[in-house]
DNA sequence: GCCTATATTTCGATT
DNA sequence: AATCGAAGTATAGGC
């Protein structure tokens, strides 16, 4: 990994065309041949950037020219370099995660009867046409429900619950099926869409869904 | 801003729970308060992250704690440092940028009649109470027609044109009202659902558009 | 390899 | 502040 903090003026052509006027800032080479032009705000992301895989020609010293395959090109003009060092890092053991959506999805398989008392699992990852539905299940009284699972409940995820709907209430052996849509936290236009739609709204508790877990294993 | 390389093991626990065990990497804190841990690949972002506005906080200079309003917490433990220096950069002048979706608007609206002969347009940014059509036009037989550019289109642009149409479609001065779906580029799933639901697809190229523009500048 | 869905998406504009 | 739409989105998982 390089480490360069230079005033510089930097040219992007590719996806788009852009430009960043002469100013000092982080340019970072890292081992896997990405250059990122960092300022000192904007949380992580670069005013602009190559990703991998692409070349660095230094022509000159002072001119950087990044390209990938593509065509896409960066050009960073280096005016003033105030440091300049690399450093050995070697290979990365990688993020351990927790808590994403395929976990409650899990969770909640686990614990299906957390949206009805008599709710029994069909089957997760419910193959269509038009992708897997995340949970298939009955309710008590044996009707079909299609349940769509999101960590943060938006628009999009009442559109696509839709879709399933419409594919699955095609099949005579599982019409009519309900939609119920499970989010950590449902946003109010998504909520309002999926009412004016019939769908159930249940906002999933990740903690206690865990709770209940933890408490399961502990019996057995 | 501020640049450490050094052997570390870190936590998040917020949004989710992370983990990231012992090895060297970068830790990049920024004037705007945000951190970010970076390894030597995976193009320019980080392993793990905290955005302002947040407060780092260094017990014994080792462990450094951040944490944000929201309670989110970013612990890094640091345990051999290679590197450590510090950098002024004041404040960007800012990337300027060309071709995103906002031109490719603009450049349609100039030029609707490549969506047929006999087009005219209504207005760009025509307000409904869900949002902004891209463009509301009329075509030869002067009946209106919604369109929707997208650099890339995918089924959510499809559905949001849909929402659309069932909106306009209740307006009895606008209605019937016909759908176009422009884009740079069009997913073949995004096309299927489009023409199911009886909506135009219209690849758009982009330097044509802007050539067709040049020449009409350069006319007047 | 293409395509789809997710993301601690981030980011900006608008209400 | 909340929300919505766009991003040079990036990235992982399926087919």
């Amino acid at each position: 990994m390089r480490l360069v903090i230079a005033r510089c003026s930097v040219d992007y052509a590719g996806r788009l065309t852009a430009h960043l006027p002469s100013a000092p800032r982080l340019i970072l080479v890292k081992a896997d041949g990405s250059v990122s032009v960092h300022a000192d705000d904007r949380a992580y992301k670069p005013l602009n950037w190559m990703s991998p895989p692409c070349t660095l020609k230094e022509a000159d010293g002072d001119v950087w020219t990044v390209e990938n395959k593509g065509g896409e090109k960066l050009i960073i003009t280096l005016e003033e370099v105030m440091h300049d060092s690399s450093h050995e890092l070697g290979v990365d053991p990688g993020l351990i995660k927790d808590g994403v959506e395929a976990h409650l999805q899990e969770l909640l398989a686990d614990r299906i009867e957390t949206l009805g008392e008599g709710y029994s699992l069909i089957r997760r990852e419910y193959p269509t046409a038009i992708g897997p539905v995340d949970i298939l299940c009955r309710d008590a009284d044996h009707r079909t429900v299609a349940v769509e699972i999101k960590r943060r409940g938006e628009i999009d995820g009442v559109e696509q619950l839709t879709r399933y709907l419409e594919l699955l209430n095609r099949d005579p052996h599982l019409a009519p099926v309900k939609g119920v849509f499970a989010a950590q936290e449902i946003k109010p236009q998504a909520r309002v869409l999926a009412t004016d739609r019939g769908i159930d709204c249940v906002v999933l508790d990740y903690d206690a869904l865990r709770g209940i877990e933890d408490d399961k294993l502990r019996l057995f």
